[in-house]
DNA sequence: TCTGGGGTCCTAGGACCC
DNA sequence: TCTGGGGTCCTAGGACCC
């Protein structure tokens, strides 16, 4: 075991002025972008979410947060607490879009850029500040420049650690700065709730409360194995750790995605196993055009359903050979859908996800078999590939599951019908 | 209008190998 | 042959995050 309080400070002692994690997160950001559309809704309470009936807020202005309207909320919820709100269908491309401008702002500060989601990164300015200056002022100015860039506003934390950097950037919220010096650390953090600390959510909050765990000082002063047996091994460590302000994960600049899936809860529950196996369809045709747009391929399928009363299930199957194509990936999801044996069940939920990813390099791609011995592998491969052409110019919209239904006869692409107007 | 859609990580059991 | 243990892979479920 080596010394858990040992931490680097690359920097010597400028580190107790200057702490060298900055957490940037956009305020409201779907909402934000969207009232750049529609200055005229400036100051109003906004609500991005979709209009079907079991839509959910994906974001919202400070002005509709007021009436206590927050994301995940049910629309319909949300407009009760909020009559006067304006909901805006969200539009993801233009997220991503400005995602990846502030993104490159923030790559121009340092290149150890750890983004977080879509509207939040870490950064580690610890290098930064021999040519850009202290690490609030380099804060500062980012937000300034975000902001002048973009007509995005954001908050800034800045601390030792990465916690205590999104835990300041949260307290800053929204359009602010915090600084966290590590000697106002501990003194900070022990009066928060159990909810603050990162991985609690309101299951371990409520195991953690049966112990009479409340507050992060409880936490900070119970002994580890206690807090192992309550919470399990990997929680209960890192509870323990961050709660007495130890955190001692570096910032690691982009990583390989893990899986790409889609899902979709249907308006009403669906019965019918030929609309349940045209989704899936669909959704593996998506997985499939995102895979090859990464350059990656998949070896673990899984089908995900979720019934009427909520009740989950997922199943997963393993191929001998990693794969990158919607038709193969479909063939498996429909594989295990059989092997599930539905009777009927209402379905409120259906998705496709595929695991355990790797870098697709071309020339090791083995063209898999299909049930049907008559359609050439590469046959689909060819359409397949036409599909993402498709894609790029016209963007996934066209991309409908009528293009795979078939298989192209030689010479022949897949056609594109389904064209929406 | 009960509970979206995109993910990551952890746990736990069993198979299988050494 | 009474009882190992470590490691890896696979599968299912669940908590959590934005």
């Amino acid at each position: 075991m080596s010394s858990a309080a040992s931490i680097d400070t690359p920097g010597g002692g400028a580190i107790e002025a200057s702490p060298p994690i900055l957490h940037v997160d956009m305020d409201a950001f779907f909402a934000s972008v969207e009232l750049l559309s529609h200055p005229e809704l400036k100051g109003k309470p906004v609500i991005v979410g979709g209009h079907s009936p079991r839509s959910v807020v994906t974001s919202a202005t400070y002005e509709a947060r007021a009436f206590g309207v927050h994301s995940a909320m049910p629309v319909g919820n949300a407009l009760r607490l909020c009559p006067k709100a304006v909901v805006l269908e969200p539009h993801m491309h233009l997220y991503r879009e400005y995602s990846r401008q502030v993104m490159a702002l923030f790559r121009e500060v340092t290149p150890l850029v750890e983004p977080l989601s879509i509207d939040e990164a870490f950064l580690d300015v610890s290098g930064a500040r021999r040519l850009l200056g202290e690490s609030d002022v380099i804060a500062q100015n980012l937000r300034a420049r975000v902001l002048a860039e973009t007509g995005l506003p954001c908050s800034v934390g800045v601390a030792p650690t990465k916690f205590m950097a999104k835990l300041a950037s949260g307290r800053a919220k929204p359009d602010g700065m915090l600084v966290i010096r590590p000697s106002e650390l501990v003194a900070y953090l022990r009066p928060l709730p159990v909810r603050a600390l990162w991985g609690v959510g309101a299951k371990t909050a409520e195991q953690l409360e049966r112990l009479g765990l409340r507050t992060v000082a409880d936490i900070a002063d119970t002994p580890l194995d206690a807090l192992v047996r309550a919470v399990g091994e990997a929680t209960g460590s890192k509870l323990h750790e961050l709660a007495q302000g130890i955190d001692t994960r570096s910032v690691v600049p982009a990583s390989q995605e893990k899986s790409v899936g889609h899902e979709r809860t249907f308006d009403v529950d669906e019965r019918s196993t030929e609309v349940l196996k045209r989704e899936l369809l669909h959704q593996a045709s998506r997985v499939a055009v995102r895979l090859r747009a990464a350059g990656l391929m998949g070896r673990t399928v899984s089908l995900k359903l979720r019934f009427s009363d909520f009740t989950t299930i997922t199943r997963s199957r393993t191929l001998s050979e990693p794969t990158d194509l919607g038709r193969r990936i479909y063939e498996e999801a429909i594989a295990i859908f059989d092997a599930v044996g539905l009777r009927g069940e209402a379905i409120r939920l259906i998705g496709v996800r595929v695991e355990q990813l790797s870098e697709a390099d071309g020339t090791m791609h083995q063209p898999a078999l299909w049930a049907d011995e008559t359609v050439p592998s590469e046959g689909w491969r060819e359409a397949e590939l036409t599909i993402d052409r498709v894609t790029a110019r016209f963007g996934t919209d066209m991309v409908r599951p009528a293009s795979l239904v078939r298989a192209p006869k030689s010479g022949e692409t897949a056609d594109r019908n389904g064209t929406r107007s």
